[in-house]
Parts: structure tokens; C-alpha cells; sequence
DNA sequence: GGCGAATCGTCAACC
DNA sequence: ACGATTCGCC
């Protein structure tokens, strides 16, 4: 326990770190030292006497559960950092639903299905359900049904409507194919914990000190979740000791259902908490702070915080206009060459960070062609790849035959002559005698009605299947082996590198595929859970983690706003600061520009040292040229703090102060006009 | 019945 | 500019 020192903290943190009993909130700002006082919470407790296998934190990405496990191993006995867990909503969830879903009516073995599989199940239903003159668009009805289900609504029953139809219809399917969206993870996990007392008081007596991480960003159902864990299973109506940790201006999840009131009213969710307010910054100067607290405090309905810092002032921010996009991204990536080439500045220090994941391609180029070593975050996942997730439904049909998606994703991959008319036949049988595909294609009633040439197809592919289950239930079964072998079998690779138009894609392709069967062998070798939990960890785990040792984890950073929240970096390129982009045009008609202000906000805070902000002229959308305006916001940034700089005269001459000063006056102006 | 090529509509953010 | 969908040919 040789590091964990109470007096390394400031006031307000220890105050947080020692305050153990009852409600606890946290109000966290921006680079205020959150997850060190979670982690030193977690000590302290241990410290106190409090068994750590009866701490629970949670948080929402692994990412954040994995840096506060390494940062607890440091502070207190590793083996006893071990016992405390640490996880994210939807890993907890998953562990909790393993062991008791079987009370709801599915099978131990479900799949879990992400979006792509959600929006093939819906798609499939709506032309099953919809009349000829209806029509549904199969996105909107993903994205209501998902926030429906985050309400904690089920499918409303006396309405007639289409969605309502497809909405009952989904959920039902999704249990014959024994199946859970990531909705349902949260949803039948309370629902579990709600109607069945013992599997309630179970985990009740599990954990008696729970901690969550960004509270701001939870949503009903997870909101419900941590109410049901946190009261003592003796004596319900009295609630144990919860302690949320979050920041109401970093809210920026509402799309996803997530409800600032949850931590707008937590004395109402949990009567006479203990308020603990950080509003120390360690992270910024004070120009970057005091840029971000103007800017937000345009906000309604917020707890009024004072972020300062012992920080210098720093440089200004600099405003930039761009021609286009094309120059903008140019712009950066010179900038970035040049700051690295005049004082060494490694190229770890440097973030872009961004509205949309397309605005990225630019940016990658750029770097690419100045040979700067970059790393992108998010945006279309190693996970998202065709060959990646053919292999990936080729292991979940051999867990769970059931699961139609992935069986309907491979069945006829390579083409082995079960045609789209075969499958919309069987899937018909299914429908109407609510089995899964699966069945339905094994069935005499369907095997009967088809030639004899698709018969023998199916009857072939169900045996392979048979086959390699089998294979993969025998005791001690090397599934990354038989997974290899499957993939053998079927000739998968070379219809692959068939249907790739240039070597280099097929080569790519297959090194992906190879990658995936590596991370397979990988995890049977560090991991008791088998396939099944290999799957869980990839599903869970959107992060693509590209595996350890790879030095490639280095170079500048681009990245989403969303996706840079609880990150920093000494200099920041926030670009694309455009009315339409940022922002988005979306969150006009839905009313959440609050949201998009705090989503700037939480860019601007992400930076350390230097900010520089750039917004075009025009961009092109669609592949055609369209114009843009300055983001609304920019008029919300103190004048002092900011630098405005001419594109043009900064690549010749700097510009002198008073210059600048005068020209953002008049740009402030100009837009307060116009708006 | 199965395959490759034009065409269409589409891009907000993530566990 | 890209991927899914639709069309036309084997």
C-alpha cells in the first residue's frame, strides 16, 4: 500500500476519497483528477477494512475500467486490485445475464447483436410485416425501437401502427433466435434483477460499495440498474452506498438516451447525498479554460462550476479560416510537421479532433503523404469488416445455431447453392412455425418442397455445421483450431481473395482475417471462457485494441469529439467549426444544440497547451462542393483569448496582434448580424 | 438459379 | 465517394 497517499490530494478530492457512506456525488469538471480519486477511493476503502471483492466500479468504456484497474495495482496489493470489479455497464451486465437469463426465457449460449445485426433482423421483419403501400425506413426504426427499449418501454400495445408491429415482432424474434441487442443487455438484466427476488439479493449482498463512472452519461435503465444494486438486500427501502462521479456539461450522449436529470436531480434519485464539487483543472491553461467556461455557460439548466488552474495563461487560441476542406486538412498536417521539426515536439503531443468519422480521410491523406505516424480512433472498426464479421458469424452459427443474422450472413458464403429464394422460403417455414432458420432448413416440410440439387446443398451445409459443433463441444476443445479448419474447409479465403477487385485488397483482407484467428489462439490461451466469452470481449469491445506489443499505437491522434472525451493532449486541432457540422445541422430540428455546445466543450477542454481551431469556407459533401458558414459558437468564445489568424499572411508573415484582435471584432460582428 | 456490374441513396456521435 | 441494392447476363 506503499502509494496510496491521502495527502497527495487536494481538499475537495479527500474530502471525495473519504466520504464513505451514503450517497456520494461527485461533480467532476474537466481534467479535474476524476479517475485518480476513483481510484483512490478505492483504496482508501480497502484501506478502511472494506473487502475488495465487495467494491464495484462502473464505468463506460473498457478503456476507462482498464486504466483505473493499472492505476489501482499501483496504488494498493495487485492481487487484491484483482478482486475489486471493474466494468463497464455492458460486461456487467452480460456477466449477470449469463449466469440467470435462463428465468427470462432464453438460453445461456445467446449472441449478443450489434447494430448491423440489429438493422438486418428489423430490415427482414419490415418487408415480412409491411403492407405494399407501407414503408418504414429500417434506421429510424432501429434508432426508436433503441430508445423505446432505454426508456424502459416495451412495445406499446394498443397502437396500430407499423413501427409498433415491427417493434413486437423484433423483440420476439430476437428471443426465438435467442439473441440480445445491446439494449437488451441493460433491459432484461433489470428486468431480471426486478423479478426475481433472489437473484436481486444476491447480487445485493455481491457489492456494498458501488462507484459510477460519468454519471452524466447514463441513461433510465442504467440509472435503474445501479438503484436496484445499491440497496441493502436486508432491508430494501434503505440504499447503500453509492457513489457517482460526472459532469453535467460533458453530457454528451442524450442521442443514446442518456439523461442529464440524472445527475441534475440525483437528490431525488438518492436523498441527502454528500456534494463534493472538483473545480481544480490540472490539465489546461487558463486561456483554454476560460474560453471553455464562456462558452458554456451559455448552457441552461447546468450546476454551476468554476474551473481554474495554477496554470499559466498560455498562448491564445487560434481561429483559422480555410479555403476548403482540402487546404484545412493540408494546414494541419504541415502545422503539426512544422511545430515537430522546430522543437521536437513528438508526435503523441498532437490530437485532431473532429465532428464526423468521414471527416477524418482527409486528414489521414495529408498525414500520409508527409509520412507523419498517425493513429485513428474509432470510425469504422476492424470489427465493421466484411471478412471480420463473416468469420466472426461463422463462430457464433457454431454456438448458437439459432442465431439467424449469422447464419443468414454465411450461408451461402462462399456460394455453395442454397440460393436468396431458398433462404426467403425457409425463412417463411421459420416465421410461421416460429423456429429458428436453422430448424426450418433441417425440416422435412421444407426439405420435401425443393429440388433435389438445393436439398443435397442443405443437407451438405447442415453437416458441416453438425460437424464442427461437435468439434467444438468436445471437453478442452481448441476453438481457435476448429474455427481455422472451418474456415479451411470451406474455402473461404480463396472465394474471398476471389471477389477482391485488386491483389493488394485481397491481401489486406486476408490479413485480417488471419489477424482475427491470431486473436482467437490469443485469447484461448490467457482466457477460461471460451468462444463464447472471446465473442462477448469483441462485441463489448468496439476499441479496436490492436494488439499490445505493436509500437503502432504512436503518432498523432484523430479522433471524434466523442470518442476524445476523458482524454488529453498537449495541442489540439479542433477542426470543421462549421454552422451544419458543428453544430449539426440534426440537432436544430431535434433541439439539442445545448448538446452540441457541450460536445465543443468537451474538445476545447481536451487540450493542455495549444488550441487551434479551423473552420471552411466550403467542404465537399456528397462529393460535391458545398458552402459554409462560421459555427454559431465562435461568437460565444471570450474575444480576449482568441487569436484570429489570416491562412495566407500566417504562411508569409505573422500577424501582429492588434490585427487580429480587430479582425475577430469584426467577424463577431458580422455574425451577431447575421444571427 | 447464381454471378458480376451499374446505380442509387446516403454520412452524427458509441457501448 | 462509398457501400448496398438492382439489373442484366451466364
Amino acid at each position: 500500500m506503499a502509494r496510496f497517499r491521502l495527502f497527495d490530494l487536494n481538499d475537495e478530492q479527500r474530502r471525495a476519497v473519504t466520504s464513505t457512506e451514503g450517497p456520494l456525488l461527485i461533480l467532476a469538471g474537466a481534467g479535474t483528477g476524476k479517475t485518480r480519486v476513483i481510484t483512490a477511493r478505492a483504496a482508501y476503502l480497502i484501506s478502511q477494512g472494506v473487502k475488495p471483492d465487495q467494491i464495484l466500479a462502473v464505468t463506460f468504456t473498457n478503456k476507462a475500467a482498464n486504466e483505473m484497474r493499472e492505476r489501482l495495482a499501483k496504488m494498493i496489493e495487485p492481487a487484491e486490485a484483482k478482486l475489486v470489479t471493474m466494468s463497464t455497464f455492458h460486461a456487467l451486465c452480460v456477466r449477470i445475464l449469463r449466469a440467470n437469463i435462463d428465468r427470462l426465457g432464453y438460453k445461456h449460449n445467446f449472441s449478443i447483436y450489434d447494430e448491423g445485426d440489429q438493422l438486418g433482423l428489423i430490415k427482414k421483419i419490415i418487408t415480412r410485416t409491411a403492407a405494399k403501400d407501407e414503408k418504414l425506413d429500417p434506421n429510424l426504426a432501429k434508432n426508436l425501437i433503441s430508445k423505446a427499449k432505454n426508456n424502459g418501454w416495451s412495445a406499446p400495445e394498443d397502437d396500430q401502427s407499423l413501427l409498433s408491429a415491427v417493434f413486437a415482432r423484433y423483440q420476439q424474434e430476437l428471443k426465438t433466435l435467442n439473441a440480445v441487442d445491446f439494449d437488451d443487455l441493460l433491459l432484461l438484466t433489470v428486468k431480471l434483477l426486478n423479478e426475481h427476488a433472489e437473484v436481486r439479493a444476491k447480487w445485493q449482498q455481491r457489492f456494498h460499495y458501488l462507484m459510477v463512472d460519468e454519471f452524466q452519461d447514463t441513461n433510465g435503465l442504467q440509472l435503474e440498474l445501479i438503484t436496484l444494486l445499491a440497496k441493502n438486500p436486508d432491508s430494501e427501502n434503505q440504499t447503500c452506498n453509492v457513489c457517482v462521479v460526472g459532469d453535467d456539461d460533458q453530457s454528451i450522449y442524450g442521442w443514446r438516451g442518456a439523461q442529464v436529470s440524472n445527475i441534475l436531480e440525483f437528490e431525488h434519485h438518492f436523498p441527502n447525498p454528500t456534494i463534493v464539487k472538483l473545480e481544480q483543472n490540472y490539465r489546461s491553461t487558463n486561456t483554454i479554460l476560460g474560453t471553455a467556461n464562456n462558452l458554456i455557460k451559455n448552457n441552461p439548466r447546468r450546476r454551476a462550476k468554476n474551473l481554474w488552474s495554477e496554470h499559466d495563461i498560455g498562448e491564445k487560441i487560434r481561429l483559422i479560416q480555410m479555403a476548403d476542406d482540402r487546404v484545412e486538412a493540408e494546414f494541419v498536417s504541415d502545422d503539426i510537421q512544422r511545430r515537430n521539426f522546430a522543437d521536437g515536439t513528438p508526435w503523441e503531443s498532437f490530437a485532431v479532433l473532429y465532428r464526423m468519422n468521414a471527416q477524418s480521410r482527409l486528414l489521414e491523406a495529408n498525414l500520409r503523404r508527409l509520412h507523419i505516424p498517425y493513429r485513428l480512433v474509432g470510425g469504422k472498426s476492424f470489427y465493421d469488416r466484411r471478412e471480420v464479421k463473416d468469420l466472426l458469424a461463422y463462430a457464433s452459427v457454431l454456438i448458437n445455431p439459432d442465431d439467424d443474422v449469422s447464419l443468414l450472413r454465411i450461408i451461402n458464403t462462399p456460394a455453395r447453392g442454397i440460393s436468396d429464394l431458398t433462404t426467403e422460403r425457409a425463412l417463411e417455414l421459420s416465421s410461421k412455425t416460429h423456429t429458428s432458420l436453422f430448424k426450418a432448413l433441417q425440416s422435412p416440410g421444407f426439405l420435401e418442397n425443393v429440388t433435389t440439387r438445393t436439398k443435397e446443398a442443405v443437407r451438405t451445409f447442415s453437416e458441416l455445421l453438425d460437424t464442427y459443433e461437435t468439434r467444438l463441444l468436445a471437453p478442452l476443445a481448441d476453438y481457435a483450431a476448429v474455427i481455422t479448419a472451418l474456415i479451411e474447409e470451406t474455402g473461404y479465403l480463396a472465394d474471398l481473395k476471389r471477389t477482391c477487385k485488386t491483389p493488394d485488397e485481397g491481401l489486406s483482407r486476408e490479413t485480417n482475417v488471419r489477424e482475427m484467428l491470431a486473436a482467437m489462439a490469443q485469447h484461448q490461451q490467457r482466457s477460461n471462457k471460451g468462444l463464447r466469452g472471446f465473442l462477448d470481449e469483441v462485441n463489448l469491445d468496439q476499441e479496436q485494441e490492436e494488439d499490445d506489443d505493436k509500437d503502432d499505437k504512436q503518432g498523432v491522434t484523430l479522433i471524434t469529439l466523442h470518442a476524445a472525451k476523458g482524454l488529453e493532449f498537449p495541442h489540439v486541432y479542433l477542426v470543421g467549426l462549421e454552422e451544419g457540422l458543428l453544430p449539426h445541422d440534426r440537432s436544430k430540428v431535434e433541439g439539442s444544440v445545448d448538446e452540441e455546445r457541450r460536445l465543443l466543450y468537451v474538445g476545447i477542454t481536451r487540450a493542455m497547451k495549444t488550441l487551434t481551431l479551423t473552420h471552411c469556407r466550403d467542404r465537399i459533401k456528397f462529393g460535391s462542393v458545398m458552402p459554409c458558414h462560421p459555427s454559431s459558437f465562435i461568437k460565444e468564445f471570450p474575444e480576449d483569448k482568441i487569436e484570429l489568424i489570416d491562412l495566407a499572411k500566417l504562411l508569409s508573415t505573422p500577424v501582429a496582434e492588434e490585427t487580429a484582435k480587430n479582425r475577430f471584432a469584426q467577424l463577431k460582428a458580422a455574425l451577431n448580424k447575421a444571427g
